[in-house]
DNA sequence: ATCGAAGTGCTACACATGTAGCACTTCAGC
DNA sequence: GCTGAAGTGCTACATGTGTAGCACTTCGAT
């Protein structure tokens, strides 16, 4: 998935529901599209199952069609295995040369501390 | 970088300097590419400067632009910043939303647990 | 000298992505 | 009832990506 379509998602996923007009608002400063850019990528996404689409009025009104978690889980799974071969590898990586700062790395290791053994709860 | 590139790279990152023939042969089963798909990947890859090229009699050798571990920090803000808007998010999503396995995660703790304090040393 | 394998430069073509315009319709306010 | 703003469907066009072929050259072995 492109930086695009993450951007329209992460709008419909923080507002719900929103028309192309909304989409095209709330991105006003992010990216500078034309609102016909903003109807174009919706109705593409639309096409591929990326949104869903139901018509009010005559009105297109557009809705993520995956929750942005599970968005997420995928792209974190398709990142690992093409940059790392595997998410063993991302995490190694992740742990050792992402050059976290020292900030980032207590605050990551405080988290997964926090979820230790509660998998999923 | 799309993973076709990752997959080429991964091979000039492990055995240095090769052939189009050489990157071909050795991702014979993961990609069942036509010697001249390679090539012309290789050219494109050349002309944005992401592998360099030099001619070894007639023949084209080529190698890696950037070391491994840059290319993957790069990816990685990249993937950071599109998929979570910024570093931070994504370790939040990794330490309580990537589904870690236990195993995976103590993996984790432990390589940061052994990091801890030696930035980059 | 010659023949074939492997290399080279160049071209092709379909589909995806980024970006946007046009012509037409509809609804709300005057 | 007319007008304008906002919506719709459709089209466009450049660039990138995936995939590969063709014609020509070159070098090593016979």
């Amino acid at each position: 998935m492109q930086e695009t379509e993450w951007d329209i998602l992460r709008v419909l996923w923080e507002r719900g529901e929103c028309t192309a007009r909304d989409v095209a608002d709330a991105l006003q400063r992010r990216r500078d599209w034309a609102y016909s850019t903003v109807r174009t990528m919706l109705e593409r996404m639309r096409a591929k199952g990326r949104v869903r689409g139901r018509k009010v009025g005559n009105t297109w009104v557009y809705a993520a069609a995956v929750p942005q978690v599970d968005a997420q889980r995928s792209a974190w799974r398709d990142f690992a295995e093409t940059v790392f071969d595997g998410t063993a590898g991302a995490l190694h990586f992740i742990a050792r040369d992402a050059k976290l700062s020292d900030r980032q790395r207590s605050k990551l290791l405080a988290l997964l501390a926090e979820e230790e053994g509660d998998d999923d709860a």
